[in-house]
DNA sequence: GCGGTTATTCATCAACTGATGAAATAGTGC
DNA sequence: GCACTATTTCATCAGTTGATGAATAACCGC
């Protein structure tokens, strides 16, 4: 009654499986992970345990920990994904920038941008480099659509009011803006962002 | 030539010192280091270190790391000095709002400021009911002094806007807004701060 | 159907962490 | 100057964490 493989009687034993996508599901659940929990607060056996995959496994991808988390965060395709939606000619570009924010960037992205902010906040000598990226990806979002004098602040008040929106909505979860609807954001976001961007063009 | 004490022969001995107050050094050793690591990236160790003590002695005054966390926060003496400024008529409200939070939180209680918003948002799951003491501390500045339809939305936008500016300017340290005066930024606040503020007075 | 490559698990390490109990020392009341 | 108490260090523990090396199993070219 021995005679069959262990995979075929349903063991969990050592050796290649079939057809599964084991360094998928690694990368998907640590980036749920450092999402809700940060980079100090995954364990890599959270991981693995969410992959539902030895411990080894993660290493034998992605060699450390930290390699891992770079990877997890895909900045390559959001990057990509900022830059065509700002070469779009938009009409209002106060709502543009908004809208950027909260249906692409806090949306698809969520889990990139929480786990970012958690870790740069959570475990700041750890990652030394992720200050840099932080400054260039999300607040050059802003930077790059504007002119006038004082830009790169005024594009920092506007991605600091974002980025507030982003700690207290989704990371901590306030109520009553947590469930509030982007449009009704949009509607009072737009006012205020437009004292900023359009400041440069009054002298 | 060993017949003298162990503190005259300047020798670290156990036992105790003299005159030193050093429960309010591993307060302040406390304070500094959770401001800047947050909470899971806080050792108690360290935390003795530069305390200039032993790690045994932490929990001999405090029991546990989140004990002395809890009482490293001095929330109490906080609201106490919020109160106090809000209950004070001031001219533009916009303003007052804006100077509350640069030159009051984000200067003298800073390091409380910032320790909680990394704890809060590094490892969220030790410390559940800090997300309520934020809620009801940070933003419930702003909400207390607001009227009108929206009122607990437009004041977490303002909190919104002024948690970004902490989190880039002091937290995450992007340039320029990093070294701007307040002065520069209550100018450029103001006008949108307003937006938020007065919207309730329109209809 | 054989040999090499890749995927996967198991067992284990060394370092670190929060915490505890006991011992030693200095100040305090009397 | 003696008992008492508060302060301080030392030695140590048990749990966790990131990481490694060897063993095992499935797939691929041929």
């Amino acid at each position: 009654m021995n005679n069959r493989t262990p995979a075929a009687r349903g063991e969990r034993s050592r050796g290649r499986r079939l057809a599964g996508d084991s360094r998928g599901d690694i990368l998907g659940a640590a980036r749920a992970l450092f999402a809700s929990r940060g980079y100090r607060g995954t364990t890599t056996r959270a991981v693995a345990e969410r992959a539902g995959v030895d411990v080894a496994l993660i290493h034998h991808f992605f060699g450390t920990k930290m390699r891992l988390f770079a990877e997890s965060l895909e900045l390559a395709r959001i990057a990509g994904r900022l830059s065509e939606q700002l070469a779009a000619p938009s009409g209002d570009v106060a709502e543009g920038v908004a809208r950027l924010y909260l249906e692409t960037l806090f949306t698809e992205h969520r889990d990139t941008f929480a786990g970012l902010l958690r870790t740069v906040l959570g475990s700041p000598d750890d990652v030394p480099e992720l200050r840099r990226i932080m400054g260039e990806q999300i607040v050059g979002v802003a930077s790059r659509s504007l002119g006038g004098p004082d830009a790169a602040l005024r594009a920092e008040l506007v991605a600091a009011q974002m980025i507030g929106i982003l700690v207290l909505r989704h990371l901590v979860g306030v109520e009553p803006i947590a469930t509030t609807s982007n449009e009704a954001l949009v509607r009072y976001l737009v006012p205020a962002l437009r004292t900023y961007l359009e400041h440069g063009e009054e002298a």
